[in-house]
RNA sequence: GGGGUUGUUGUCUAGCUUGGUAUGAUGCCAGCCUCGGGCGCUGGAGGUCGCCGGUUCAAAUCCGGCCAACCCCA
């Protein structure tokens, strides 16, 4: 009250410092000793369990399976296909000793998995009864950050989920991107509340080794691009390298059609990045580790009348599957975990003094919008659970909103560039497909061609090229990105 | 890759111009107080002043190098 705590940094006006206050306050993560990493604690650490756990169920369902691949590459098998090795080049880490001994071959920290999965690939691929081969992977990557850091967003290491699979057709492989690409939207859209726009990558922006890449990319709060998860076509571009042939049914030897994608703990930044106020987090109900928060109000004469209805009711919760937590620390202040749980962005909390106790109610909280409600007790499981699917819906609704107000449509270069500096956000313009004329419009406006969207590429007729006027090949989206 | 800002106790910070015993808050510990929006009181612990070197009788302070974090631009 009389003192500045909490977080200090207004988010309109220092977003980037806010970000960093947001995600330490809220004890996310912290860092790390070494530079570029990051520490994940427990309160990050189950939002990731809680994504992870979605995401895994859905690709299981979907005939995925899990396994675990090494740390180490040895460089001659990272750099068997040319463009993926001098793609990522620039950033990995490598080990070179072993205790005091120079190792023959260096070793590669893992900056993603694919040539090792496909060494395995060629050893495990003979017969077209081995197809599809759909696996995906639970680990961590290392590629080297030494500048710009941030956490969640850039790292030298994070935490990730890579597929990798492959299929004997290149049709077969083209379905499994889309589904992919489909699988994250669900979970970006419906469990994150973050709205998304689905498209192809330029050449320039794709995957290194890949035929084509897909990705989601959403605003965020500041206007600025977040890619929020890639499903790549990777075509025969490793399987010929690595080799990976089965026997067909014609009799006949084939190279298999493969497809890699992945989503990482970078979505926590996103959460954090869409939703969060000038108090801290807000995070969606669906993947809040914290669903509800009760706050017991007391005195000494009443504390023991109050904890235990709080106990009660933080068992009813419970059992109705909803992730409910009792804070009945005695050395904090109600006031006091009031400010403390809204910094972490718990969706919706109770409060229950001695008043509420006798009268047989309770006082809701939202989070989003701090509206305050008070319900009979006996309504508790259905006002909570209407309240949090509200919020999770509102917390959509309102990043939807900002998206479409910051969507500028524009087929003028210039103007985009003021847009983009006035307004911030995406521009929604036509590309005529020329690599220089992507990187001029780069050049000019700090904006890249951030995906071309799977929508509205049959409306082209008449359409001219933002920059060199002639006429267009793609409805692009522009945006200057993390 | 280029430029800028900043490093003082767990955290934030005063002191640096003009060299001489390290400032305050918060947090932490013990006790009291008891809670409807970061309560109050008393006492206590906590420091290689980012690192290395130089100048000096004396360096947080001046000089050089290095490291790290953050910001802006490519």
């Amino acid at each position: 009250m009389k003192k500045e705590i909490g977080i200090t940094a207004s988010r309109d006006s220092d977003f980037s410092e806010w970000y960093l206050q947001s995600v330490i306050k809220a004890g996310l993560a912290d860092y790390a000793p070494a530079k570029g990493f990051i520490v994940l604690r427990p309160y990050g650490y189950e939002i990731w369990e809680i994504i992870k756990g979605i995401l895994d169920e859905k690709l299981k369902n979907l005939g995925h399976q899990n396994g675990f691949l090494p740390t180490l590459i040895p460089e001659s098998l990272l750099s068997k296909e040319q463009d993926h090795f001098a793609g990522f080049m620039p950033e990995v880490f490598w080990v070179t000793k072993a205790g005091d001994n120079d190792l023959a071959e260096k070793l590669a920290i893992r900056p993603t998995s694919e040539t090792l999965a496909y060494s395995m690939f060629a050893k495990w691929i003979s017969s077209h009864r081995d197809l599809p081969l759909k696996l995906n992977f639970w680990n961590s990557a290392l590629r080297a950050e030494i500048k710009s850091t941030k956490p969640f967003i850039r790292n030298s290491e994070f935490l990730w989920q890579e597929g990798h699979t492959a299929h004997t057709t290149e049709h077969e492989a083209d379905i499994e991107v889309r589904m992919i690409l489909d699988v994250y939207k669900d979970l970006v859209e419906n469990y994150l509340s973050i709205p998304t726009m689905s498209g192809y990558k330029s050449e320039k922006e794709k995957f290194v080794g890949a035929k084509y890449t897909t990705c989601l990319e959403s605003l965020m709060m500041d206007g600025k691009s977040l890619q929020m998860a890639t499903s790549h076509q990777l075509g025969q571009n490793f399987a010929k390298p690595f080799e990976i042939k089965y026997l067909g049914k014609d009799m006949m030897e084939h190279f298999v059609w493969q497809t890699s994608w992945g989503i990482s703990w970078r979505l926590i930044g996103a959460i954090i990045m869409t939703h969060g106020d000038d108090k801290g987090l807000i995070i969606p109900p669906r993947i809040a580790p914290i669903q509800v928060v009760i706050v017991p109000i007391y005195k000494d004469v009443n504390k023991e009348l109050v904890v235990t209805a709080a106990r009660r009711l933080k068992d009813i919760l419970g059992l109705d599957g909803i992730r409910a937590h009792l804070d009945d620390r005695d050395e904090y202040t109600s006031g006091w975990k009031f400010n403390y749980w809204e910094t972490k962005g718990v969706p919706l909390r109770i409060n229950l003094g001695p008043r509420d106790v006798e009268n047989n109610q309770l006082e809701l909280v939202r989070r989003d919008t701090k509206e305050k409600d008070i319900v009979a007790s006996a309504d508790a499981i259905a006002e909570v659970k209407s309240l949090l699917s509200n919020i999770q819906i509102n917390l959509f609704d309102q990043a939807v909103k900002r998206l479409e107000e910051k969507t500028n449509v524009t087929s003028d270069l210039n103007e985009a560039k003021i847009l983009l500096e006035t307004k911030t956000g995406f521009i929604s313009t036509f590309w005529c497909g020329n690599r220089k004329c992507e990187e001029k419009i780069k050049d000019e406006t700090s904006a890249d061609i951030r995906l071309i969207p799977f929508e509205g590429q049959d409306k082209l007729e008449g359409k001219l090229c933002i920059c060199c006027g002639l006429s267009a090949k793609s409805h692009v989206i522009l945006g200057r990105a993390y």
